[in-house]
DNA sequence: AGCCAGGACGGAT
DNA sequence: ATCCGTCCTGGC
């Protein structure tokens, strides 16, 4: 077990966004299980995030509205680290920001496409300027993946907890202690053997194969980056352990393609219910539905429709039953 | 105690 | 192309 890192203040940074820019709900998604990779503080409305630069240069950002900063849109965030950072490691810290919180993206496109559909005005009035975050990489958000797919989010969230306290690193910073992902390359070293103890069952197999892929194709991400929609996802399907449920996710938060949602059994009963009336429908039925909405634009419409509920309802986050 | 849900795979058709 | 049994664990 390595040592808790203290990590140091380094300087801070503000980005700016392209408005309308909604601080809250595109660092903190209400919706997302709670890991100890982050952690959002309701009453300072501040973001606590890890980041690693490499193997052992770690990083914890503590962000927060640039528009009580600033007066402007976007984020303001202290930086802190367990080494100096150089010119380079704060650009690149930036751009990973920008990224994973997609700065640079005209929402407004979104809102005027679906401006004649009624029944996603409300979401868009309560969330406007709200945008996918994903402050994963590639292979972190596949390995989160792997952990929903196939149980209950109650589980996914043991296996987190026990993946992350065995292969990631603890680090402390402001007061806070959270951990800082796993590379590929700490479960390489590992053994099937030793996540099966962890609780993640079967897919202990799919993980390991996983890190071996990220391991020796150190540009994958970049690679799809790059691909049309039909090859990115093709390609990620290669991955053993990776179907469709697992690309759809990286594809709609990692690649930010705004078409893809999965209407696993919870959110098939919640857009049956808000479709048809009742919760009832089979999946290709409200899949048929939403697309004729939403077409191209489902994934990111299910986003707010989804979010909003949970804002609205905040006691579906100890909703633990079923997935 | 036994049975089932929930993705991905691989083999059979 | 589609269908089915299997993997694993916790909950019913």
């Amino acid at each position: 077990m390595k040592k808790t890192k203290k990590l140091q203040k380094i300087c801070e940074l503000g980005l700016e966004a392209v408005p309308p820019f909604n601080f809250k709900y595109t660092v903190y998604k209400p919706s997302h299980f709670p890991t100890k990779l982050e952690d959002f503080d309701e009453v300072s409305e501040s973001m606590y995030r890890t980041f690693r630069l490499s193997q052992d240069k770690l990083v914890g950002l503590k962000m927060v509205d640039l528009q009580k900063a600033r007066g402007k849109d976007g984020i303001m965030t202290e930086i802190f680290s367990n080494r100096t950072l150089t010119e380079q490691d704060l650009q690149r810290i930036r751009s990973h920001i920008n990224h994973a919180y997609g700065l640079n993206e005209d929402v407004k496109s979104f809102y005027k496409a679906v401006a004649d559909d009624l029944s996603i005005q409300g979401p868009i009035k309560n969330l406007r300027g709200m945008r996918v975050s994903c402050f994963e990489n590639l292979f972190e958000i596949l390995n989160i993946s792997s952990m929903l797919q196939n149980t209950t989010v109650k589980r996914s969230e043991q296996m987190m907890e026990n993946m992350l306290s065995t292969f990631g690193r603890k680090v402390v910073y402001d007061g806070r202690q959270l951990y800082v992902f796993y590379t590929p390359q700490d479960i390489v070293a590992s053994s099937e053997q030793k996540l099966r103890d962890l609780k993640v069952g079967y897919r202990a197999k799919f993980i390991m194969d996983i890190a071996k892929h990220f391991s020796t194709n150190i540009d994958l991400a970049d690679r799809l980056k790059t691909k049309d929609f039909d090859e990115a996802k093709e390609e990620l399907m290669e991955i053993r352990g990776v179907g469709p449920y697992s690309a759809r996710i990286a594809l709609f938060q990692y690649l930010r393609r705004p078409n893809e949602i999965n209407f696993d059994s919870w959110k098939r009963k919640i857009f049956s219910k808000l479709f048809f009336g009742n919760d009832d429908k089979p999946v290709e039925k409200v899949e048929k539905e939403a697309k004729q909405r939403w077409g191209d634009l489902m994934g990111y419409a299910g986003l707010y429709i989804i979010e909003d509920l949970f804002v609205r309802n905040p006691e579906m986050q100890y909703w633990r039953k079923k997935k």
